[in-house]
DNA sequence: GTGACACTAACGAACGTTAGTTAGGCTTGA
DNA sequence: TCAAGCCTAACTAACGTTCGTTAGTGTCAC
């Protein structure tokens, strides 16, 4: 059902695999402590041997997942070459980290839903910071009358909604395409065109 | 925007708006019947005067919510005058009921992230299906080349997900706004000055 | 080598709390 | 009078967590 995590892992590690997924699918208050422990295979009070609370493995398993996904955006971010394929590069890769790892977008989505102030000021320094301003300078790069950080918003929140709504979209209409490569083409294309001519 | 404005609210449908303000923040797991009753202002025990059980409750909140929201964008969509007035109009409502209306767009959220299949299916045939054709039909009529289905879908999808992601925004670059009627404007131009070029 | 010791990570049992829910009685407007 | 709607009290199940214990492992003086 789940991904199968591997057993060569510490266990510690494990545990946070097993509890992202399980938080990503059921949120905070939907799963338990011994539920996280039978996946993992273990007793739930050996979570506590790797964990001081319930709290504390979900920040690690947020920690866990987030990281990753926002190393995979940096990455795409650092390639060289045209600005036009950087700009195919990065929408691409950001859709990949969105509609590729469900676990992360599900994460973000509840912490976006329960999450507060705080929480997302640490959140954004730790590991959507970069990647947007990355994001934003490229964008300001390809087209310097235009604002590269309102277009960044919109390109994400637009990325993040259609991953969200995906699941709904055959039930609205048939033709709708859920095949996420197509939105990345038709988001670069039309950000392309977009920046041929002059805009507010 | 206004409803039934009732002299007396029944308790039956103060227990459903409660109850979705509460769900809306924070999840059906993360709410309890003693907390529904609380904030309404009587005790748990008489809320199984109203409602067969916690989940008949959960429904009654979505439908009362859903139904509301589902009603203010098709005012809007059955407006009329010249059909770039009617573009406008929509989108307005859309961000409107969006924005304006957290309580839904939360409700909303949180049913993409825990519903399956057969609960998206019975939320589009009910609220969400009539309100999509119609905004198809409107769009496919301004623009007879392209595909209003799928603009329709990522119109959807960004105004969702900005909503969504509002609330870090300030923290990603104080200079993004959180204004949504500048939203509105900014997509309403976007699309028609899309239309009025050629578009694959 | 070997016994003593400390550490790790697992366990079953139990703690106090809170969950959803039910039963039965009191109050009150029609 | 009577049903509707509220209450208190109670139930069972599940929750997060703590406890004492144990098996296995590495360390080191002897």
């Amino acid at each position: 059902m789940s991904t199968v995590i591997a057993s060569d892992f510490s266990t510690r590690d494990r545990v946070a695999a097993v509890a992202a997924s399980l938080f990503s699918e059921r949120g905070f208050a939907g799963v338990s402590m011994r539920d996280i422990a039978e996946a993992v295979g273990i007793k739930a009070a050996s979570l506590y041997n790797h964990y001081a609370d319930k709290e504390a493995l979900y920040f690690a398993a947020l920690a866990q997942v987030f990281s990753r996904r926002a190393a995979l955006v940096e990455d795409a971010l650092r390639a060289t070459g045209a600005p036009r394929e950087r700009l195919k590069a990065m929408v691409s890769a950001l859709v990949q980290a969105t509609a590729g790892d469900p676990v992360a977008a599900r994460l973000l989505q509840r912490e976006l839903l329960d999450g507060d102030i705080k929480r997302f000021e640490r959140l954004v320094a730790d590991v959507f910071g970069r990647p947007f301003a990355h994001m934003t300078a490229l964008l300001t790069e390809l087209a310097p009358g235009g604002d590269g950080a309102q277009t960044a918003a919109y390109l994400i929140s637009l990325i993040h909604g259609y991953c969200v709504f995906a699941p709904i979209f055959p039930a609205l209409d048939p033709t709708l395409t859920t095949d996420t490569s197509v939105l990345a083409d038709n988001l670069a294309e039309e950000l392309l065109g977009r920046m041929e001519r002059p805009h507010p």
